[in-house]
DNA sequence: CGGCGGTCCTGTCAGC
DNA sequence: TGCTGACAGGACCGCC
């Protein structure tokens, strides 16, 4: 579920609950998520403060003080609540000095509390991510763009819903090599990228299954997509079929006549 | 180094 | 009403 839209909408649910508060319990019901939890991490933080909560990418960081900070990152199904009752697969709890209690779920276990390490990839709402640095990026790569766009290591925050949507947005075919893409096209794409994800945060994200934010609710962007999960249906744009196709082992779904294949050279 | 397939999990849905 | 297989928002690891 949780792609930069999605992880955005829990850090704002979480904040006016979690900064500035002092951690005074963790409790681990599953050591290991995705990747076992650091042993002295639960003892590490507890009785210090939550300073602020970042995001980078897809993971969300709690800043700590005096200690160092933590990761969490909510992979295919993590979501968190506040102050409810306790659910299946609430792997950590976390009480605080207020008596407010926070539980992180995650039914499909890929998800990971870790301490806060280097950041890795481009936030597309960092200032570096400027038309020309996305089109410098692209023109190193001879990849499928789809797959250039998940790769985290150059963006961090795109996932499969963004990727499909914005080259959507972009006209551009999913397959087309990156660095075959003009600068008008990189430059396109940019302003794409941000639109969408500005408008999945205004909309509270998208929820497929599991994403809801932090007061429970469901985001509303699944309403809004063009191409996503809609293999078959009507293209909003020419009304054509659209279609899907496999790269990298994940789905991509694409309006053939609004995004036709690129001609080489 | 780049790119791709397999794998980690649970849950749901379509098709038989 | 089962049962089975495909598939799901992610990202590591190991192989060419």
């Amino acid at each position: 579920m949780p792609e930069l839209p999605e992880v955005e909408t829990v850090r704002q649910g979480l904040i006016p609950y979690v900064e500035g508060r002092v951690i005074k319990k963790v409790i681990l019901n599953r050591p290991n998520i995705r990747r076992v939890i650091p042993a002295d991490l639960a003892q590490k933080i507890t009785d210090k403060k939550i300073k602020a909560v970042r995001r980078h990418g897809k993971t969300m960081i709690w800043d700590m003080d005096g200690v160092p900070g933590i990761a969490w990152h909510l992979g295919m199904s993590g979501s968190f609540r506040v102050n409810s009752e306790p659910k299946k697969h609430d792997h950590v709890v976390i009480e605080l000095d207020d008596g407010g209690e926070i539980r992180f779920n995650d039914p499909r276990r890929f998800g990971a509390l870790d301490y806060a390490g280097d950041l890795k990839g481009t936030d597309p709402y960092d200032p570096a991510f400027s038309a020309s640095f996305l089109c410098a990026q692209l023109k190193k790569r001879g990849g499928p763009i789809k797959t250039v766009l998940l790769d985290q290591t150059i963006i961090t925050g795109i996932g499969n819903i963004y990727a499909c949507e914005a080259l959507f947005l972009t006209k551009i075919h999913p397959a087309t090599s990156a660095h075959t893409l003009s600068k008008k096209q990189g430059i396109t794409l940019h302003a794409a990228l941000i639109k969408v994800l500005d408008d999945a945060i205004r909309s509270g994200g998208s929820s497929l299954r599991d994403h809801v934010m932090v007061n429970g609710e469901a985001g509303k962007f699944q309403h809004h997509f063009n191409v996503y999960g809609r293999t078959g249906k009507p293209c909003p744009c020419c009304d054509g079929a659209i279609e899907r196709l496999k790269q990298a082992g994940r789905s991509t779904f694409f309006c053939p006549q609004c995004q036709p294949a690129q001609r080489l050279g």
